[in-house]
DNA sequence: GCCAACGTTGGC
DNA sequence: GCCAACGTTGGC
Protein backbone atom coordinates (compact mmCIF):
# COMPACT_ATOMS: atom_id res chain seq x y z
CA UNK A 1 0.00 0.00 0.00
CA UNK A 2 1.39 3.18 -1.06
CA UNK A 3 2.15 5.78 2.08
CA UNK A 4 -0.74 8.35 3.04
CA UNK A 5 -0.78 11.39 1.47
CA UNK A 6 1.03 14.13 3.38
CA UNK A 7 0.19 17.96 3.47
CA UNK A 8 2.67 20.94 3.91
CA UNK A 9 2.04 24.89 3.38
CA UNK A 10 4.81 26.67 1.70
CA UNK A 11 5.72 30.61 1.90
CA UNK A 12 6.40 32.48 -0.73
CA UNK A 13 6.57 36.65 -0.84
CA UNK A 14 4.48 37.96 -3.73
CA UNK A 15 6.79 40.91 -5.02
CA UNK A 16 9.18 38.51 -5.45
CA UNK A 17 7.25 34.93 -6.96
CA UNK A 18 3.54 34.23 -6.51
CA UNK A 19 1.60 31.79 -7.40
CA UNK A 20 0.26 33.71 -10.59
CA UNK A 21 4.05 33.52 -11.82
CA UNK A 22 4.22 29.78 -10.93
CA UNK A 23 0.85 29.34 -13.36
CA UNK A 24 2.72 30.57 -16.02
CA UNK A 25 5.87 28.48 -15.48
CA UNK A 26 6.06 25.61 -18.13
CA UNK A 27 3.68 22.76 -17.04
CA UNK A 28 3.26 25.03 -13.99
CA UNK A 29 5.89 23.85 -12.35
CA UNK A 30 9.37 25.36 -10.89
CA UNK A 31 11.95 24.34 -8.40
CA UNK A 32 11.26 25.42 -4.50
CA UNK A 33 14.90 27.52 -4.39
CA UNK A 34 16.52 29.78 -1.66
CA UNK A 35 15.17 28.15 1.10
CA UNK A 36 18.06 28.58 4.14
CA UNK A 37 16.29 27.38 7.25
CA UNK A 38 17.71 23.62 8.08
CA UNK A 39 13.89 22.50 10.00
CA UNK A 40 12.49 23.69 6.66
CA UNK A 41 14.98 22.41 4.65
CA UNK A 42 14.76 19.10 6.38
CA UNK A 43 10.92 18.71 5.35
CA UNK A 44 11.96 19.13 1.76
CA UNK A 45 14.58 16.75 2.09
CA UNK A 46 13.32 13.74 4.56
CA UNK A 47 9.77 14.15 4.62
CA UNK A 48 7.99 15.22 1.45
CA UNK A 49 7.13 13.20 -1.03
CA UNK A 50 5.80 12.68 -4.89
CA UNK A 51 2.23 13.64 -4.73
CA UNK A 52 1.91 15.53 -1.52
CA UNK A 53 -0.14 18.61 -1.15
CA UNK A 54 1.39 22.42 -0.62
CA UNK A 55 -0.48 25.12 0.10
CA UNK A 56 0.86 27.87 -1.48
CA UNK A 57 1.03 31.04 1.31
CA UNK A 58 1.69 34.42 -0.06
CA UNK A 59 3.44 36.30 2.99
CA UNK A 60 4.75 39.80 3.04
CA UNK A 61 1.32 40.50 1.01
CA UNK A 62 -1.70 42.83 1.81
CA UNK A 63 -3.21 40.61 2.46
CA UNK A 64 -0.99 37.71 3.64
CA UNK A 65 -3.25 34.31 3.09
CA UNK A 66 -3.31 31.21 1.46
CA UNK A 67 -3.21 31.20 -2.47
CA UNK A 68 -3.77 28.12 -4.02
CA UNK A 69 -2.78 24.49 -4.14
CA UNK A 70 0.09 22.72 -5.89
CA UNK A 71 1.68 19.34 -5.80
CA UNK A 72 5.14 17.77 -5.35
CA UNK A 73 6.07 16.81 -8.53
CA UNK A 74 10.15 15.88 -7.57
CA UNK A 75 10.95 14.71 -4.48
CA UNK A 76 14.29 16.82 -3.00
CA UNK A 77 17.51 17.19 -4.68
CA UNK A 78 20.66 19.63 -3.76
CA UNK A 79 19.40 23.89 -4.06
CA UNK A 80 22.23 24.14 -7.09
CA UNK A 81 21.32 28.10 -6.78
CA UNK A 82 23.66 27.99 -3.15
CA UNK A 83 26.78 27.25 -5.34
CA UNK A 84 25.88 30.07 -7.61
CA UNK A 85 27.89 32.66 -6.31
CA UNK A 86 25.86 35.59 -8.12
CA UNK A 87 22.64 34.41 -6.61
CA UNK A 88 20.62 35.98 -3.64
CA UNK A 89 20.80 32.57 -1.64
CA UNK A 90 24.75 31.90 -2.55
CA UNK A 91 25.97 29.48 0.27
CA UNK A 92 30.28 29.29 0.50
CA UNK A 93 29.69 26.69 2.74
CA UNK A 94 27.53 24.38 0.25
CA UNK A 95 29.01 22.56 -2.45
CA UNK A 96 28.53 20.13 -5.26
CA UNK A 97 30.39 17.12 -3.00
CA UNK A 98 28.54 18.55 -0.20
CA UNK A 99 25.41 20.07 -0.79
CA UNK A 100 23.70 21.61 2.38
CA UNK A 101 20.58 23.06 0.45
CA UNK A 102 18.03 20.99 -0.50
CA UNK A 103 14.75 21.27 -2.80
CA UNK A 104 11.89 19.97 -4.39
CA UNK A 105 9.76 20.62 -7.64
CA UNK A 106 5.99 21.88 -7.25
CA UNK A 107 3.13 21.91 -9.73
CA UNK A 108 -0.03 23.96 -9.41
CA UNK A 109 -3.33 22.15 -8.97
CA UNK A 110 -5.17 25.06 -8.33
CA UNK A 111 -5.02 29.02 -7.79
CA UNK A 112 -8.02 29.83 -5.73
CA UNK A 113 -10.41 31.95 -6.88
CA UNK A 114 -10.10 34.47 -3.94
CA UNK A 115 -6.89 34.20 -1.62
CA UNK A 116 -8.14 33.06 1.70
CA UNK A 117 -6.86 35.80 4.21
CA UNK A 118 -4.39 34.84 7.02
CA UNK A 119 -7.06 37.05 8.97
CA UNK A 120 -9.99 34.75 7.57
CA UNK A 121 -7.83 31.67 9.03
CA UNK A 122 -7.53 32.73 12.49
CA UNK A 123 -11.31 32.79 12.87
CA UNK A 124 -12.10 29.44 11.50
CA UNK A 125 -12.22 26.39 14.98
CA UNK A 126 -11.15 23.62 12.96
CA UNK A 127 -7.58 25.72 12.22
CA UNK A 128 -6.84 26.44 16.10
CA UNK A 129 -3.70 24.81 16.06
CA UNK A 130 -2.81 25.05 12.56
CA UNK A 131 1.56 26.21 12.82
CA UNK A 132 0.98 28.95 10.69
CA UNK A 133 -1.16 30.59 12.82
CA UNK A 134 1.02 30.16 16.07
CA UNK A 135 2.70 33.42 17.82
CA UNK A 136 5.96 34.09 16.38
CA UNK A 137 5.95 31.38 13.80
CA UNK A 138 7.96 32.12 10.64
CA UNK A 139 8.79 28.19 9.24
CA UNK A 140 8.79 28.99 5.57
CA UNK A 141 8.16 25.27 4.81
CA UNK A 142 5.53 23.48 7.34
CA UNK A 143 3.58 20.67 7.57
CA UNK A 144 -0.26 20.73 7.83
CA UNK A 145 -2.71 18.13 9.15
CA UNK A 146 -4.84 16.61 7.09
CA UNK A 147 -7.93 18.02 8.60
CA UNK A 148 -6.42 21.65 8.21
CA UNK A 149 -5.84 20.93 4.26
CA UNK A 150 -9.68 19.71 4.15
CA UNK A 151 -10.76 22.96 5.94
CA UNK A 152 -9.03 25.00 3.85
CA UNK A 153 -9.90 23.26 0.37
CA UNK A 154 -13.50 23.56 1.73
CA UNK A 155 -13.18 27.29 2.60
CA UNK A 156 -12.06 27.48 -1.29
CA UNK A 157 -14.32 25.60 -2.91
CA UNK A 158 -17.44 27.66 -1.51
CA UNK A 159 -16.16 31.03 -2.42
C1' DG B 1 28.19 25.00 25.94
C1' DC B 2 26.77 29.75 26.92
C1' DC B 3 24.99 33.81 25.29
C1' DA B 4 25.44 38.56 23.22
C1' DA B 5 25.25 40.47 18.91
C1' DC B 6 23.51 40.39 14.69
C1' DG B 7 20.50 39.20 10.73
C1' DT B 8 15.93 37.74 9.05
C1' DT B 9 10.95 37.00 8.87
C1' DG B 10 6.65 38.68 8.32
C1' DG B 11 2.39 40.85 10.39
C1' DC B 12 0.81 45.18 11.03
C1' DG C 1 8.81 51.47 8.21
C1' DC C 2 8.42 49.40 12.81
C1' DC C 3 9.51 45.87 15.66
C1' DA C 4 8.66 41.26 18.10
C1' DA C 5 10.04 36.85 17.64
C1' DC C 6 13.22 33.83 15.89
C1' DG C 7 17.59 31.64 14.04
C1' DT C 8 22.58 31.84 13.41
C1' DT C 9 27.25 33.07 14.43
C1' DG C 10 31.31 33.29 16.89
C1' DG C 11 34.05 34.74 21.02
C1' DC C 12 35.04 32.98 25.24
Amino acid sequence: MPPAKQYWLMKTEPSEYSIQDLAKEPHKSTHWDGVRNYQARNFMRDKMKLGDLVLVYHSNAAPPGVAGIAEISQESYPDFTSWDKNNKHFDPKSTQANPRWFMVDIQLKETFKHLIPLEHLRTVPALAKMELLRKGSRLSVQPVRKKEFDTISQIAAKQ
